[in-house]
DNA sequence: ATGCTCGCTTGGAACGATCAAGCGATGGAG
DNA sequence: CTCCATCGCTTGATCGTTCCAAGCGAGCAT
């Protein structure tokens, strides 16, 4: 059944007006939009031609009601922190959005309403409103891995299972570690010998993760790390506490800090004391963040390959939603240092 | 029909499902959910407690195709650059995915790929896939904005439709000049008289809007304003630059700058000569991003409202997609400024 | 000439929700 | 007692697409 005739344009065409007008029938119509190889080369033109002059456009929520899929990959907002990793996120979303739209697929934003975090992903599951998840919240162990895998929800995950080295699920990490060791290296290789370290409490994997890059560094060269390494909150204030007490006590002509915040509170403990960053005392902070790039004389900073792994997570999920399904080994990608004036 | 008895539970269940399981019709189950005021009480609770019991959620693919509405709001991340304006985005992405979300829409991101930037809203908009857009790159005339209109698309604008006061679209902006006025009145209460203004060329609406706040306030109070300001890219090494010359020809105590970029590139030049910020002489920068925050002692900048932002768009998109339709009218809120060490 | 395969096309039936009309029971008015 | 409106729920049709199985003409071998 076509369109009445004398209808007002209002409604969008749909494929039995394409049919109709190519004279053929609806199914040929799907055909050449789906499966073009099955059709008669002039026929396949045909039907093309009917589509571009009615400026035709599958209906997506037919097609998502009859295949079962709706092209749409679930992200969730973590609650906003006013600064910490925020930075990379950005980046990291537009990196997402771009290589999953080449692929095909559209990223669909939620927020986790409130305390309970699962929230969001439920409604969203049950309502078969996303084929997919990229679970990016993964820093304290993941609640949700377990809890999608329960429910069979494909999801990648960017960061490591680190508490559950059994985790079935696709994931994408950026190591740290290496990224530390880079940093390390640069300023082993610039003279310096005692480098401090300005981390995250032990109970950050990450954190962890990180810190041991830097003592790696120095363990290989064998130079001494006790003594040069503080645990604190990830604030500049706390950077700066940290950076001025281990000056005192410890002399450190180097450091390398768990975040850009926290090396930011080394260059103000810097001015603080009329030393020259780059200079006097090297600083080197983690996640090249725009702060990173503005700051007067510039921040070395270790840059996370985040459109890398972008890549990588869209690969995995077309793998999960391919049929049949593959399920990609966990990928470690490498990041690089972004060296500035501060080092 | 209902499931088939011996069927594994990997289908989620169906509003015959519930029917079934609370002995009524698909109908009632429909109206539960939408219409919970139609039914008898007695029936209602019947019907929830299927609902609850089997874990129902309506399918959204099918719900879409009857009612014609996604419930999903397209918008556009405009092409990364690297630092410019960037910083305000991100907050409002996340207010927005907020406000929305508590509206019961979510948001779909989406990049027009390479030159053409309508591609991507065409794609959408005919496949049916968004309700409306949230358009945010007005800031040079906004060609989508004719567009969308021609094609019937609902859309809400962030920014103001400067070159074309007939537009007939709801917008929400904020007051740029009512954010460098009072920043400027902040300096004039200081005690500063020679106020400068840094912003950008003069084809730049936005820019001129800033402007427009500076020289106004300084006029009420019969300063000058000639020879104090300067029109320049919005880089940092551009302010950084222009802030020096105007040291040396007008010999302000303050600038006012059209960005936090720029306004980076005052703190800057007064670093390279001695000055200390806030105390010799003051700056102020617009956005309050996150450089602001933490740069040492802090750079003063006008904040925007975009939580107020996002909810009055969220409240303009709502009237757009109600029955009947209402176009809101513009709205222009006023940004507050945010007073750190730099002045 | 017959039968069979092959390649493309065709009508019918889902997918799971909402809309519009219908229908029996109840109750108040005439 | 009849009529009709109202209430509360049910029934059939429909949204636009893809899947399924059948149709059908041409080509080829027997």
């Amino acid at each position: 059944m076509s369109r009445i005739p004398g209808r007002v344009p209002t409604q969008p065409p749909t494929l039995a007006d394409v049919a109709e007008l190519a004279g053929v029938s609806r199914q040929t119509v799907s055909n050449a939009v789906n499966n073009p190889e099955l059709l008669r080369a002039d026929t396949l033109v045909r039907v093309q031609e009917a589509i571009e002059e009615l400026g035709y456009s599958p209906n997506r929520a037919a097609r998502n009601l009859r295949t079962r899929a709706s092209h749409l990959i679930g992200l969730r907002m973590n609650p906003r922190q006013e600064f910490t990793a925020n930075a990379a996120m950005d980046r990291f979303v537009h990196s997402l959005v771009e290589t999953s739209g080449e692929a095909g697929y559209h990223v669909l934003l939620f927020t986790g309403a409130g305390a309970d975090p699962l929230a969001g992903y439920d409604d969203l599951l049950r309502s078969t409103a996303v084929d997919a998840f990229v679970v990016t919240d993964t820093y304290l162990g993941n609640p949700q891995a377990a809890w999608l895998r329960e429910r069979r929800a494909p999801f990648v995950a960017f960061g490591r299972p680190w508490d559950d080295a059994e985790a079935t699920h696709p994931w994408v990490d950026v190591d740290g570690a290496a990224g530390t060791e880079l940093a390390t290296r640069h300023l082993l290789d610039k003279g310096h010998e005692r480098i401090a370290w300005i981390g995250w409490r032990k109970d950050s994997w990450i954190g962890q993760d990180r810190r041991a890059g830097w003592s790696r560094a120095l363990k290989q060269r064998g130079l001494p790390t006790s003594g040069l390494a503080s645990r604190v909150e990830d604030t500049i204030c706390s950077g700066r506490e940290a950076s001025a007490i281990l000056l005192d006590e410890a002399q450190p002509s180097a450091f390398v800090c768990a975040s850009d915040t926290l090396a930011m509170g080394v260059l103000h403990t810097l001015a603080d004391r009329g030393l020259r960053p780059g200079e006097d005392v090297a600083g080197i902070g983690f996640d090249d963040s725009q702060v990173a790039q503005v700051v007067r004389h510039g921040l070395t900073s270790v840059r996370q390959p985040l459109e890398d792994v972008a890549i990588q997570i869209v690969n995995a999920l077309e793998g999960l939603l391919a049929h049949p399904p593959r399920v990609d080994p966990g990928i470690l990608l490498t990041p690089t240092l972004a060296v500035r004036g501060s080092s």
